[in-house]
Order: C-alpha cells, then sequence, then structure tokens
DNA sequence: GAGGTTTCTTTTGTCTCCTAAAATAAGACT
DNA sequence: AGTCTTATTTTAGGAGACAAAAGAAACCTC
C-alpha cells in the first residue's frame, strides 16, 4: 500500500522529475523544463538552482533567440559523481566505473574457473578492483554515489527497508547470501539485483527501451532471461524475483529441463536447446555452444534442410514464446537479447515479428515492436551501475552515502 | 512518466490514504489511523475533519479505555454515496446498486439472444436499468458517483485524459465503440473495463485478494482469463490489454485455437478443451459444458479409466499453466475463478497447488499460495461498481460527477 | 546608441499542507 | 475532588508550489 507523503517528497519528486528530464534531453533550458514537466517557472528555477548549488548540473551556453532573453542552457555534469557497477557471470565478475552520464571510464576483470566463486573471494576481488577503479580518478575527494552488484540469480529485496538484500544463485553456489560485508570494507552503499534485471535496467537508460515506458528485454543465451519495464520502472512482483522466463512452459511434450519440469523456454530457445532440435549435434557442440549455432547459421544458409527446418521451426518457436510476453505485459516494445537473441534478431528480424505478430492477439500485438537490442556486453555492468544512479535521483544525497 | 506534483496533491494522496484504511479496517480511532498511515495525529484530524464534514464518514462510538479519554470510533457512511456496476456478458447485461460499503442494493438483468447486443440497445437498457434502481433509493438527493461497465473484449484507454475508452468486443460484436452517449444521457460518470479486470477488482477489494498486494485471479470456464494485481492496483501494460492469459501457448503440438494459433491454455483448461481430451466426448456435450464437466467428474469418481487420467492431466496441465504465472508476476496468492475454475478448485484444490509447486522455480513458487475465489457471480458487477469508487477515494468529488 | 520589444529568469507575496509541541478533553482511579 | 492517563484539537512554524510582478538580457529600429 502506498504511504503517506509530506511536503518535503514533493520536493523530491519534482526534483527528480527535473533531473530525470535533464538526462533524457540535454541541453535544455529552464523554459523548456517547465513546459515539459508542467512546473512553474518559479519552482523549476528553485530546483534546478539547488541541483547547480550541489554540483549535479551546469549551465553550458545560450541559445540565442530572435529578439528576447537566450535561455541559458542546462546539463547534467558528468564528473559530479561517479558510479560503480559489477556484473558475475558464470564465470567473469567485471567491475566498471561510470561518470554521472553513465560514460565508461575503466573496468577491471577477473575470470574464475568452475561456476565457484565463494563469497569471501568474490568479496575482496570486487573491493580491490573498485579501489583500483576509484584510484584512477585524477582528482580525489570525488563524489562515489555505489556500486552495484548484477548475480546471476535471484535477489529477495529485505523486507524492512533497512535490511540486506538476499541472494540466491545457484549458478555459482550462492545460497541465502548477503554483501553487507563489502559494503562495510567499502564504505560505499552496495545495492545488488538480479543480472537481467541490471541489463534490462541498461536497456532503460540507455539503450532501445530509452524512454519506452512498457517494454521487455529479452536475454536468450545458453540461459534464458527477461525482464520487464511497466511505467517506466522495472517490475519486480512480490518478492523482486518476477520475469523469470526462462523456465515458462511452452511445450507439454517437452523436453526435461534442468529446473525439473518440461518444455520450458530455455528447452526450445537455449544454445543448447536449439542445437538439440538439430539431429545428432547437441553432443558435437556441446560445451562450444556459440560455435554449432554459427554452424547451424552456415548449414542454413548453404540450404541444408535439416538447418532450414531446424531455424524456421526456431523462429516460429521464438514468435510463440514471445507471443506470451505480449499478452500478459502488452508492452509497446520487445527487445532482443544476449549473443543468441542478437545473432537470431540480426538475421531474422522480419521473420521474427511475422512470426510474434501470428501468435499474439490482434490488439497488444499491434502494440509491440520488436527489436534489437543496442547495447554489447556491456550492458549488465551498466545497469547495475545505474542502480545507485537511480537512488540517487530519486533521494538525493539524503540516504546513506559515501565521498571517497 | 511520473508527473509533478504539488502540496495539493500531498492532500489528495493522504486522505485517499486514510480513506482506504479506514475502507480495509473499521472501526478504527484517529489514533490508529495515525499509527497505521504515519500520519501525524494533527494531519488526521484534520482529514478526517473534511471526510466527516463530506459525510463520507461518521463516528460511530467509542472503545473505552483503561484510565484514558476513549478513542472515538470512525466508520465509512454507507449510505454517503452509492455506485452502479454492469457487466455484460456474452448473453446477458446485469446491472447492480451498490452502498458505499459495496453492499449490494438491488439488481436488474436482461437477456440477449445469439451474443448480439447492438450499442443503442445496450446503452437504451442500460440507462433504464439505471434509471429504475436508482428510483430504489428511499430518500431523493443521493450522492451517485457514477457507474463502471464491465465488457466482456478489450478495453484501449485514451490516449488524453478526458477522451472516451474504446472498446473492442468482437464476441457481442462491438468494434470501436464507445459508451460516451450512456454517460451523456444519464449525466454520471461512466468507467469502462474489462470483464476480467473488473472481476479481479472485486476479489481485490472484497474477496480472496483483500489487502494483498501481488495477487492474480484466474478465470475458468469456457473461455480463460487472468487479472493482475500489482503493487495494490490493476496491471495494464501499455494499452490496457495486459494479463491476456487465455491465448498464452503452452503446447507447441496443441488444438489450433479460435484466435488461429495453437496449444493456447484456452484450448487446453478451458471447458470445451478439456471436453476434448475426453475421448468421444466434445461433441456429446456441445453447448451445454458445464454438465459435461459434471459428468466428467462423477466419471471420475466411479473410477472410469479414461476420466481419471483426464483429470489428472488436467490438474498437472493447469499447475503447468499456473506456474507460468508465477514464474513471470512473482505474486503472493493466486485465486481460482470462473465456473470450471471454482469447480476444479472445490474439489482438487491440494493437487493443483502441488502441481503448480512441482512447475514453478522454487524461489516464487513458495511465495505462492493458491486459493479459491469466494466471489460468486456478483464479482463482474461488483469490480464494476468499484471503478467509480476507487475514482472518488482517490479524486474526490474533484473530478466530472453528478448528483441525483 | 537610445529606446522599444521580446523573451527568459528571479523575486515577492500568498496559499496549501504537514508537524511538533502545547493545550484541551474525557474518561478512570484513588 | 484531585490526579493520572490517553485521545484529540489548537497553535505556531516550516516547506513548497505558484501567480503575478519585477528584473535581466538579448534583439530591433530609427
Amino acid at each position: 500500500m502506498p504511504s503517506k507523503i509530506s511536503t518535503q517528497d514533493v520536493r523530491r519528486a519534482n526534483r527528480a522529475l527535473v533531473l530525470r528530464h535533464l538526462r533524457l534531453n540535454h541541453p535544455t533550458s529552464r523554459i523548456d523544463l517547465g513546459a515539459m514537466t508542467g512546473l512553474s517557472p518559479a519552482t523549476v528555477t528553485s530546483v534546478v538552482g539547488e541541483l547547480l548549488a550541489e554540483g549535479t548540473i551546469a549551465e553550458t551556453g545560450f541559445r540565442s533567440s530572435a529578439g528576447g532573453r537566450p535561455r541559458t542552457l542546462l546539463e547534467p555534469r558528468p564528473e559530479s559523481a561517479y558510479v560503480l557497477g559489477c556484473d558475475i557471470s558464470e564465470h567473469e565478475l567485471t567491475t566498471a566505473l561510470f561518470d554521472f552520464a553513465l560514460q565508461q571510464l575503466d573496468t577491471r576483470s577477473y575470470t574464475f574457473p568452475e561456476r565457484q566463486l565463494d563469497l569471501a573471494t568474490a568479496t575482496e576481488v570486487i573491493a580491490s578492483q573498485v579501489r583500483e577503479l576509484v584510484g584512477t580518478l585524477s582528482s580525489s575527494g570525488n563524489r562515489v554515489l555505489g556500486l552495484g552488484v548484477g548475480v546471476p540469480g535471484m535477489v529477495e529485496e529485505p523486507a524492512v527497508p533497512e535490511g540486506d538484500s538476499l541472494i540466491h544463485a545457484e549458478l555459482i553456489g550462492w545460497r541465502d547470501v548477503s554483501l553487507a560485508g563489502l559494503s562495510a570494507e567499502l564504505g560505499l552503499p552496495v545495492f545488488v539485483d538480479n543480472g537481467a534485471k541490471t541489463t534490462t535496467l541498461a536497456e532503460a537508460w540507455c539503450g532501445e527501451a530509452r524512454g519506452v515506458e512498457h517494454a521487455i528485454l529479452v536475454l536468450i543465451g545458453d540461459g534464458v532471461g527477461a525482464g520487464v519495464i511497466t511505467n517506466g520502472r522495472l517490475y519486480r512482483g512480490a518478492t523482486s524475483s518476477a520475469g523469470e522466463w526462462g523456465h515458462t512452459k511452452i511445450d507439454l511434450s517437452g523436453r526435461p529441463c534442468r529446473c525439473g519440469s518440461r518444455g520450458c523456454v530455455e528447452t526450445v530457445l537455449g544454445a543448447s536447446g536449439v542445437l538439440h532440435a538439430w539431429p545428432g549435434q547437441a553432443e558435437v557442440w556441446k560445451g562450444r555452444e556459440p560455435e554449432g549455432v554459427a554452424s547451424l547459421l552456415a548449414a542454413f544458409d548453404a540450404g541444408d534442410e535439416a538447418a532450414v527446418t531446424v531455424v524456421t521451426e526456431l523462429i516460429d518457436h521464438l514468435g510463440l514464446a514471445l507471443s506470451g510476453l505480449v499478452n500478459l505485459y502488452n508492452p509497446q516494445k520487445i527487445i532482443l537479447g544476449g549473443w543468441l537473441g542478437q545473432m537470431i534478431a540480426l538475421r531474422f528480424l522480419g521473420d521474427v515479428r511475422d512470426a510474434t505478430l501470428r501468435h499474439s492477439l490482434p490488439q497488444p500485438g499491434r502494440q509491440a515492436v520488436v527489436e534489437r537490442s543496442l547495447l554489447g556486453s556491456r550492458g549488465p555492468a551498466l545497469g547495475a551501475a545505474i542502480l545507485p544512479i537511480e537512488r540517487y535521483i530519486e533521494f538525493g544525497l539524503s540516504h546513506p552515502l559515501t565521498s571517497s
């Protein structure tokens, strides 16, 4: 249930509103901000004054006009704050440093074997990466807003606002773990979320979903996942684990899945699932799925009959699976990401669109455009870095933050 | 994107907050309201004073206490306002009158043949039902907040706030239709939404989903539908057609569906789909599906082998389909409704729960409780009536409203 | 280049709203 | 009756938004 609000929340909300508009279209003048947000000029002056005093934004010039006072142009100041984003995949841990404009400044990676990464090691590695990255900043005394971490598993929001998020990531052997230690060690606020969700956030802020109120990012690779944006925000559900699309069932008589059920989207659209559909090839490419898919596409190009069938069915099944998302979430845009998703989108986007439309109900189907993700592999870490930025834009520095 | 807010929105939000709390737990005292909402006693006094002056709530007694001033108890005043809800199904049109406490006072029905109901007739019938119902109110000069209408189709929200909602309801032959005429004729605000959504609203306000922040109502009958509550509100998506679950595909090699695709949930779980799975019986019960299902259950009880298989598979498939909702929406509760859904839940609720859990991912699966709907056939009209109530609670009388 | 025009930005005064603290009300207890 | 306890209302103050007025900074014209 919504909570009580008071006059100070009004300022908080309007400050965030101005900052968000400024991030999406800059440079802008005070007048334009007023027109776009609906705020009165007086209020815009006041809010902008605050942001200028903080150093969050800066006046960067003028737009001359035919016979009137020129508009002062405003922009976010990239060097006003920095954020860190960390992505943990099943064999790599990458931390990157971004400025306030979300430009990546530097990055550090750490590779680990066997899908095993214990919490202590992870904490240590991330901490040293963060210190190194922050050390590369030219001047000292910079505002570092915090660290976001994307993990390959589910993250449960704390019951009480100031509790710790609980991580469940079987893939790397983490069960009911928290990163409170890392936060304490760094003296920085640490935010955790599922990797697919952080990637979706990245897409929503800097990619194809920029400015789209209702969008879904579909990630297809070895595994399959999705992230949902509704009303411009990440959809989380009761315990933050909404959007788990990989184990939605689309085939009553499908192959068994590692999740214990059968016919999951992942068994049909995931890389090894696709190769399974290619007679006799699954074993051949085990552990080298990207090569396998490449060779499937080569065979398709060569007109190999089996390959053509596999690819044709893949596209139809993808469209069918996407239609489920279209009908259930009624998005304006569906974005294909993940290495396999990108590969498919690059060559068969039109066919995927047709297939999706074919299987969707007409009304929501008409709304939904299918696109290819623009973000490369930087997505997950970038999205993780957005977590502290989001908090800052929403709450300013009032919430726990530290300088370094 | 969220819009600007000002101090007056603060009052609006807090007024709505108090009213919602009062609706959920009454009688309550000012002090308790303050504690539950987080508002200061002074503010509670002020807001409550306003509501008392309006007549929306009343002081109804005292709770004596051990040695202190007794708390004055507050309650919503049922007779402070009235609302109308209308449900249009494929062969019937029912309008009901409710008081502010959502007690049904009276109802009128109109049956029409052949799934054909033209807009002019509908307008006329509803208008006369409404006049009749309002006429039955003992005193005159009552506040009638408006009429809500639930239709068997999709409703597109207007692009501009003051535009008209567009209705697409193929089932009764309505295409791009609006009820602006009805509103003008009655001099009352008219709100329209999809029938499954209004029923979900009813469940959220008065049924199993009361007070639940994340819930899904699943309606299984001849057709199949669903409504989703997230963060305590109805989930609508980009054009208000989210939650269309009936044509989610769960069987790649399933039977073709009237929607043009194949293996839709409706072809598996809908009444005629279920009977199709019962060898040789589909034709027998065509047009008399409820009887057919009853006889299937009788055969199941008698130990008929085919029937046992059909029912066992039905439950497994239902669990599998529900698991998709669990994984994608991460709800706290799933509620089974619709005549067939109720029938199944009444006899096999435990098995359905097991099946759902079996096919869901562990984390979201643990959260989701499966229950049977408590609302009978009154749901759709009741939910429709909630539409104007919701608006009133949120905006007070500031939005277009009329007295009669 | 002085005055006028136009357009953006800031200032001023007013209004709304929440809240802490103080005051008041309405019992029970002794 | 006096005291204690708890609930509600008043009071005084602060945060905010905004309309209207004032000020600022161009350009244009003669």
